[in-house]
DNA sequence: AAGGTAATTCAACGCGTGTAGAACTCAACG
DNA sequence: CGTTGAGTTCTACACGCGTTGAATTACCTT
């Protein structure tokens, strides 16, 4: 592979970039990440990545472009009313973050969140429309807002605790037992 | 201060630097914290915190070294017994988070607990002891441990959408509101 | 007053980084 | 079969980083 020039056959080298860059990101965070270690993960020259995307922060922005719209998941949330809204962020929210393909554009903007202000922004800016535009109208009183925030910051806790920091009686619990336990305690802040 | 050699007057200096070090720890993470930048928030000359502190992980373990012993917080968070704990650890939390003084060296432990695996550990190591080790075992029942891990998810979640994401619903409520909304929840998985 | 020791800075090294441009090779199309 | 353009790598630059060893100044002891 030492080779200059084009290579033979038609594979997505773009993708492929771009999954590394997301493994990449979510495993060390922004500032960590290189750019010639995303090259070494996709198999590929460190130009090349500057060739398809740009700079570093162009590559990051478009990693953390989520296959989550927030109007869908609202969708998911509400579906049922507001009594089962509880449940069903958090089966969500677990489901998408056990699933290794989700994972990883999820942990490159969590680490982001911690490294650079586009990362917080992202965070800020997704649940504030997906939580606090869709589903807080519909907890009603005055504190909706408060609530659903609350909500939203256990959910968030328990991913910080689970997968980044590894807190060992949150790793090893099951997802269902971890869902089952959790689900009551968000349930409350929307309707209680 | 362009001169070279010693200062005149008795400064702290290496108390100055460290200071400095949790300051730009904490608000920039391990790895986006330079020494150059620690030396020029301390006026000083890169030089003078190797020959203090050694090398920069040295440096950063004594930065996140911290001002808060387990066994005094657990028993804090005990006075009253278990009834009132969830509202004392809640008070505790943000009593120290809200006081600039605590706030650096544990913005430090948490930024990280993102770059670094040392950072992690500090943060697993405090909270299982503290949490895990004396308040759970007066929680009872077989998910006492899980159940006072996600206690610890829910203040740790508020304090990364308060204090680093700079979510703007959790921002601007005042603390006091804060602990009267949040106080109940956490007692809740102690006595339920 | 003198000598030793601690505090402080200077100057520099080697390394890894993001980025830029030129060179090369394959595929598509006429 | 030749030409164009996209895909891909090579080489190189300039910068900031952590770290080091020597040089310089002030305080402390005797």
């Amino acid at each position: 592979m030492g080779r200059t020039g084009r290579r033979p056959g038609g594979e997505d080298t773009k993708g492929i970039i771009l999954a590394a860059a997301r493994a990449e990101f979510g495993a060390k965070g922004y500032h960590q990440a290189t750019i010639r270690g995303i090259a070494a993960g996709a198999g590929v020259d460190p130009a090349l990545i500057h060739h398809y995307f740009g700079s570093k922060d162009d590559l990051f922005a478009a990693s953390i472009d989520l296959p989550l719209r927030p109007a869908e998941v609202a969708e998911t949330i509400l579906a049922g009313g507001i009594e089962s809204a509880g449940r069903n962020i958090t089966t969500l929210f677990f489901t998408v973050w056990e699933n290794p393909a989700t994972r990883d554009p999820l942990m490159a903007v969590l680490r982001g969140a911690f490294g650079t202000e586009q990362g917080a922004a992202v965070l800020r800016e997704f649940f504030g429309t997906a939580m606090l535009g869709r589903v807080a109208p519909q907890i009603g009183g005055p504190d909706a807002e408060l609530r659903a925030s609350l909500a939203v910051s256990h959910l968030i806790g328990v991913a910080v605790l689970r997968y980044v920091v590894g807190f060992p009686a949150l790793v090893k619990v099951p997802v269902a037992q971890l869902v089952d336990t959790l689900a009551p305690r968000i349930q409350a802040y929307f309707t209680e």
